[in-house]
DNA sequence: AGCGTGTGGTAG
DNA sequence: ATCGCTACCACACGCT
């Protein structure tokens, strides 16, 4: 770090006035301050100093939620070995075999949800025995424990804490626990607390949480020991020939663990939520309108990932030497930092370390520290919070600007706290700040590139505003990038390759530059060269507009795969990751979107960059889900769906993003289903609403047609008549008979008036009568090849039905694979991995169908009869069973189903099921195929269950 | 005109 | 080796 070593005492004033002069001639007045001589002057030690003691107060030592001591409440009866036996049975997932990732996570999450129904009604029948004491804990158990996992579970949501099945990358895990210790467990969970299951269950004993400290599986000290020997370990076990790419398993993990432009995103995601509620709570508590903040500063860390890594490195100069931020110190590495010093030598941000050494020989290459960057960055926004602006607008981690209303003694004043500030800053973190200042966002962005390094600048002179912009390059404009330059420097210059200033945009209208870019981008540009900028950063003006409205995971790095299967897993991967942060950011989505770079015809297999995508075509498709939801088996299923759309061969595929959108706050954990009951039963108004979707009128007057009221037909004639599955009504809970009932009866009505219910895309789905929509939505001009493959792939399906895949001919199998899109070498995977795939898993084995998510719900009643007397269709001597694949999508649709609140179509399915299981036809040799259908008929009414549950909790705390 | 979808661009 | 993310805006185009 710059200890200030070249800095000589001056005195401030003089400073002032100097570098006005010399930075713009002195033809208009600007500020420029350099503060060389920060701590050298005494007066600002001394004030740093006091300012750090005091800091004390605002930046206590890190919360510590578990040592949260909640006040236990009620008593706890249940012993331990009570939750023992009634720990539901987990053989079932055990014995899944880990190849096929969809289903394994598909049917971890039904158990899972199984499982969480017991404990809610178990708990709301022993509600006075769980004291809450887990409240702000996030666990997650790893490997084999004593208790079990399962056991676990049931422990941690019974007593209100929330079970992660999955530690994500930037996992909020409060404690992780485990029982054993193993070299690989110690780096892998070397950022948590990790603890032995005693703690839970001494915890629950003692009814309030305790000091977890007295329960941590390794102590510091082995930590270091073993982590060297793990070292080792790493590298022998590691073949260096087979590198870590994204058919790994743990490849999201460790990607995203180490991707500074992950970071930067999730931090700016972080800081924009936490200072949108913020300024919820302020908009609420102050009803004084506010008026557009007359200065706006902009702050910002010099060279911040540089800055901070060197804070590890006491022996580097900073100020001299030239250092960069990079992984590994060769190659095709980015920089993602570099000081002055380093810049002096041509050296950028964003360069690879190869061409920065060429540059610089002496380049220090320093190591990211991610998690140092982000202590430094709260420090930072803890200042700002200081100094009490009108509003803070987070850009950054390193980066905000500031809104001040007024302030009395202008400049000097202003200057006054930007240096207070800077030394602040500098003293807590010991990185340096710059600040510009002016009066809009543009101007005040300007200014601080100018104030950099280290430095402050002013600006407030709306009448010299010309010559202050002149001079500087329109890429200098926040919004205009790379591609806009080019566009204008082609247009100016002819290509030439001068930078493109503002005076060069002089003679340029607006006509023609909203023509060229656009009526938003063309009118921004314009008022930018005349200094103009309306942009707002006050958010308690409009919180709404900063709420989030997308979520989203990007993975253009070792993205290389050989197989359908492998793209498959690494789908499922990404469905349970964006899951997760639905879950933990608190929202459920409707709208998914799949984006696929493919390798540019003609671009090398192997771009330059190591296992980078290279020169890419970007192919997207997005899908309504139906109803917002976080399922990860339904998404990763419509995932799948959507790339087969997309057609992206897969040895061209070099890069997958998903995205999630129209999103709604769901504020309920992963066991959503215990804390909605949980808080149910604390608000004790168990049943005063239904299922999120029915229309008020069927609410209130139990029709939809208020004016007619047919004479009712008996319960069971019209479950008869509507082919619903009588056992499968009675044992749902009597408010949903209820529902159902009037849903019929409603159908009934409906049938007599031969009326079409109006298009809700969203809700109120019981009262539609449409089956789902289809993936996507086909343009008949632009897409005619997508509609052919949709329908051919469909027939084709329906053809092949009963035919079992080795009977197939060469020709359909070839016939199949060409609509699919994919090259040869796709092909053959394809054929082996997908069509004819054999694996065995819960229930029997074999054919895959090929059954599609593209079917609607009629396609579905009688693919269904049909499949279900296929699979008792004698192959071998032995009857041909269920191919899971068909298995998962089927519970796919089945998830839509009940996401859109198709009560009625999942019962009707179930009732085929039976009846097909029913008529004599079925050869009656084998009881294993029918029992596997009396699971699957089950599990469709357990899943309905559990989701009934879920929403009519929902609707109970909202 | 306004909507839905796919695509492009930008910032840190 | 290497960790090329991600939220959001804007727009083109075709449809209603």
């Amino acid at each position: 770090m710059n200890k200030n070593s070249n800095s000589q005492p001056k005195s401030n004033e003089q400073e002032i006035g100097d570098s006005t002069f010399e930075a713009f001639n002195g033809t208009f007045s600007s500020t420029q301050f350099s503060n060389d001589n920060l701590v050298e002057d005494p007066s600002f030690d001394d004030l740093a100093k006091d300012e750090f003691m005091e800091c004390d107060d605002i930046s206590p030592p890190r919360k510590t939620p578990f040592l949260n001591d909640t006040k236990s409440q009620g008593t706890l009866d249940a012993s331990l070995t009570e939750l023992v036996d009634q720990q539901p049975d987990h053989k079932e997932t055990k014995e899944l075999k880990f190849g096929d990732y969809e289903t394994y996570f598909y049917h971890k999450k039904l158990k899972q949800q199984e499982k969480d129904d017991q404990y809610v009604q178990w708990r709301t029948k022993n509600s006075n025995q769980f004291p809450p004491i887990f409240s702000n804990c996030v666990i997650y158990v790893n490997g084999r424990t004593d208790p079990d996992i399962t056991q676990l579970h049931r422990m941690i949501i019974l007593h209100g804490g929330v079970f992660l099945n999955y530690l994500g990358a930037k996992s909020n895990a409060t404690h992780v626990i485990a029982s054993n210790i193993t070299p690989r467990k110690i780096i892998e969970f070397k950022n948590f607390k990790v603890i032995k299951p005693e703690w839970i269950t001494d915890s629950i004993k003692e009814k309030k949480i305790l000091d977890w400290t007295k329960y941590t599986l390794f102590s510091p000290q082995y930590d270091q020991k073993v982590l060297e020997s793990d070292r080792e370990l790493k590298e022998k076990s590691l073949p260096l020939n087979r590198p870590i790419d994204a058919t790994h398993p743990e490849f999201l993990k460790f990607f995203f663990e180490n991707s500074r432009l992950h970071h930067l995103s999730t931090w700016k995601a972080d800081l924009r939520e936490k200072f949108q509620q913020e300024a919820l709570r302020a908009s609420k508590v102050s009803q004084t309108l506010r008026t557009k903040p007359k200065i706006i500063m902009h702050i910002d860390f010099d060279c911040f990932f540089a800055a901070v890594s060197a804070l590890s490195h006491p022996d580097i100069d900073f100020a001299n030497e030239p250092i960069a931020v990079s992984h590994g110190g060769k190659g095709s590495s980015d920089v993602s930092s570099c000081n002055y010093a380093a810049r002096k030598f041509g050296v950028s941000n964003g360069m690879w370390v190869n061409r920065a050494l060429e540059l610089c020989p002496e380049l220090k290459i320093l190591d990211y520290d991610f998690k140092l960057y982000e202590e430094k960055s709260k420090i930072f926004y803890e200042e700002l919070t200081r100094i009490e602006p009108d509003c803070i607008f987070p850009v950054s981690v390193d980066e905000a600007l500031i809104g001040l209303s007024s302030i009395d003694d202008e400049e000097s004043t202003l200057l006054n706290i930007c240096e207070k500030l800077r030394n602040k800053i500098y003293v807590l973190t010991g990185c340096t700040v710059s600040i510009g200042a002016s009066y809009n966002v543009l101007l005040a962005k300007l200014c601080l590139r100018k104030a950099k390094p280290n430095g402050i600048f002013f600006f407030f002179q709306p009448n010299n505003v010309g010559n202050f912009l002149k001079n500087i390059p329109v890429k200098q404009l926040p919004g205009i990038g790379r591609k806009i330059e080019d566009r204008l420097s082609n247009h100016l210059n002819k290509g030439s390759k001068e930078t493109v200033t503002i005076s060069n945009l002089s003679s340029v209208s607006r006509d023609t530059m909203v023509k060229f870019f656009g009526i938003k981008t063309g009118t921004k540009l314009f008022g930018y060269c005349q200094g103009l900028d309306d942009t707002d950063i006050d958010i308690s003006k409009n919180p709404s507009k900063f709420i989030r409205k997308s979520i989203s995971i990007d993975v253009n790095w070792g993205i290389r795969f050989e197989k359908q299967t492998q793209v498959d897993e690494f789908l499922s991967r990404v469905a349970d990751h964006i899951c997760q942060r639905l879950l933990r950011l608190g929202f459920v989505g409707a709208r998914l979107m799949l984006k696929l770079a493919r390798r540019t015809k003609g671009a090398p297999i192997d771009p330059p960059k190591y296992l980078g995508m290279g020169l890419c075509d970007f192919l997207s498709k997005s899908t309504n889900l139906g109803a917002p939801t976080r399922e990860v088996g339904l998404i990763a299923t419509e995932l799948k769906s959507l790339y087969r759309i997309i057609g992206v061969a897969i040895a061209d595929l070099r890069g997958v993003s998903v995205t999630i959108s129209e999103l709604q706050k769901c504020d309920s954990d992963a066991t959503s289903a215990v804390d909605q009951k949980q808080l149910q039963f604390e608000a004790k108004k168990p049943k005063e609403k239904k299922v999120q979707g029915i229309e008020q009128n069927v609410l209130k007057g139990g029709s939809v047609f208020p004016h007619y009221s047919p004479a009712k037909e008996t319960l069971q004639k019209l479950l008869q008549k509507h082919l619903v599955d009588l056992d499968a009504f009675k044992a749902l809970p009597n408010e949903f008979q209820q529902e159902i009932k009037l849903e019929l009866e409603r159908r009934s009505v409906e049938q007599l008036f031969e009326k079409s219910p109006k298009k809700n895309r969203n809700r109120n789905c019981l009262l539609q009568n449409r089956s789902l929509k289809k993936i996507g939505k086909v343009r008949p001009e632009t897409q005619n090849k997508r509609i052919d493959l949709i329908s051919n792939q469909r027939t084709l399906n329906k053809l092949t039905l009963n035919i079992p895949i080795e009977n197939l001919g060469d020709s359909v199998i070839h016939q199949k694979t060409e609509l699919s899109g994919l090259t040869m070498e796709g092909q053959k995977t394809l054929v082996n991995s997908y069509w004819a795939s054999e694996k065995t898993k819960t229930f029997n084995k074999h054919y895959n169908l090929g059954i599609q998510t593209f079917y609607e719900f009629e396609d579905w009643k009688n693919l269904l009869k049909d499949w279900v007397r296929f699979s008792f269709e004698n192959e071998n001597e032995k009857p041909i069973g269920i191919h899971e694949n068909d298995l998962d999508v089927f519970y796919g649709f089945i998830h839509k189903l009940i996401l859109n609140e198709k009560i009625y179509e999942v019962l009707s399915l179930a009732d085929i099921i039976t009846c097909s299981l029913n008529s004599s036809e079925l050869v009656d040799n084998d009881t294993n195929n029918e029992s596997d259908w009396r699971k699957i008929r089950g599990e469709l009414l357990n899943m309905l269950k559990t989701n009934l549950v879920q929403k009519g909790a929902c609707i109970d705390t909202t």
